[in-house]
DNA sequence: TGTACATCAGTGAACGCGCGTTCACTGATGTAC
DNA sequence: TGTACATCAGTGAACGCGCGTTCACTGATGTAC
């Protein structure tokens, strides 16, 4: 039964939108080709006629989700005119805590992806360098820098110390959620209040 | 083959060994039973004398790496009269993303528990929590709190900002660490000169 | 525009493999006498 | 202290299961005429 051009494309994107989700809450190796190709609304057979390889999907599940984290970290800049409020806000919420599925992609698929080899690391350094250097174009200001040559030092300063804080601050509230909550809400209410502070 | 009580404490001890090395380089589900007890120096069958499941043998792995880190934290604090460079230095190292054998259990270990439920992450709130009281106890005078009663705000936000700085700058330094090398490198040089000047 | 046929997205069975766990067995240890 | 025996750490085969990938097949799509 083959299906129009237009459909299996949007087949394609359903299993990428599919991986994109279960690969967050489960790891890359957590969830299976099958179980991806069932949620997406498929049998797993036809799965290689979309992908070389299980890698290949992972890769380009790298690639497309930074690609809306980036869009997504616009947005929220956007919404306060260049203030980052709104950004630390979303991102240290309680509900980024509890679903990852749409989360950001470095608590997860950055943490998996660094102990693997070849396709799946390349789209993670593209993808965090260029979320990297959007951020580090949001001056506390509310200004927005045009150029990525025009970035001074304390402007990639700001981002990789206002990211890494994001980041690992999400693994170590997930991490404590489930066993100490009270410790999971005081290190994201902690860390949104002192990157307000720092971005002063 | 019986083996004395006190040689099977110390085969025990090898598999925990053996378990924190694998779990923190492949990830809780990166590794089987099997290749665990072989780096240890036995065959799987006997694995089920010392554990009640792999999921036990994780959790304890998850109590034993966060004790040998808190105390680890401690000689480095002592190294420099209680000033944090060394700290810093050592945790921000290159070695340190090259090799995550040995190190933090908290890029790695917590990234994988934080999917977990039961026994995994019950010993990682119990881990991150009592590392995070103890980072607090160090001030940046030098000085060191007695008691985790005598702890203020400004403690317990510098412990959770400067943990969660470290722990996420070493996910992306990993995460970059093969196809961005010079990215890697310089998140982690930022982090450790910003974390300095953040501790005066 | 209508027809004949090649293409190929999707199906479902099958492959070899490694997983966590169980179990009958071995034989040195530790203990009861 | 010496002996007989129960204990149990460690072995290696076996279990059912799910993994990533392959493949013959189906039948609607897209194309050549």
């Amino acid at each position: 039964m083959k299906v129009t051009k237009v459909q299996a494309a949007e087949n394609r994107q359903a299993i990428l939108d599919a991986a994109a989700r279960l690969f967050r809450v489960h790891g890359f190796g957590g969830v299976g080709v099958a179980e991806i190709t069932r949620a997406a609304g498929f049998t797993h057979g036809g799965f290689y006629r979309h992908f070389e390889s299980k890698e290949a999907l992972a890769a380009e599940v790298c690639t497309q989700s930074f690609a809306r984290s980036v869009a997504k970290l616009e947005t929220r800049f956007a919404a306060r005119d260049g203030d980052p409020s709104e950004y630390f806000h979303q991102y240290l919420s309680a509900e980024h805590v509890v679903d990852a599925s749409n989360g950001c992609p470095m608590p997860t698929l950055a943490c998996d992806g660094a102990r693997e080899h070849g396709l799946v690391p390349a789209a993670l350094a593209e993808g965090i360098g260029l979320y990297l250097q959007r951020l580090a174009q949001h001056r506390p200001d509310g200004s927005v820098v045009e150029s990525a040559g025009m970035l001074d030092d304390a402007d990639k300063a700001r981002a990789i110390v206002s990211l890494s804080a994001l980041v690992g601050g999400m693994v170590l509230a997930r991490a404590t959620h489930e066993a100490a909550p009270a410790l999971s809400d005081e290190i994201r209410e902690t860390l949104e209040r002192e990157l307000q502070s720092f971005w002063r």
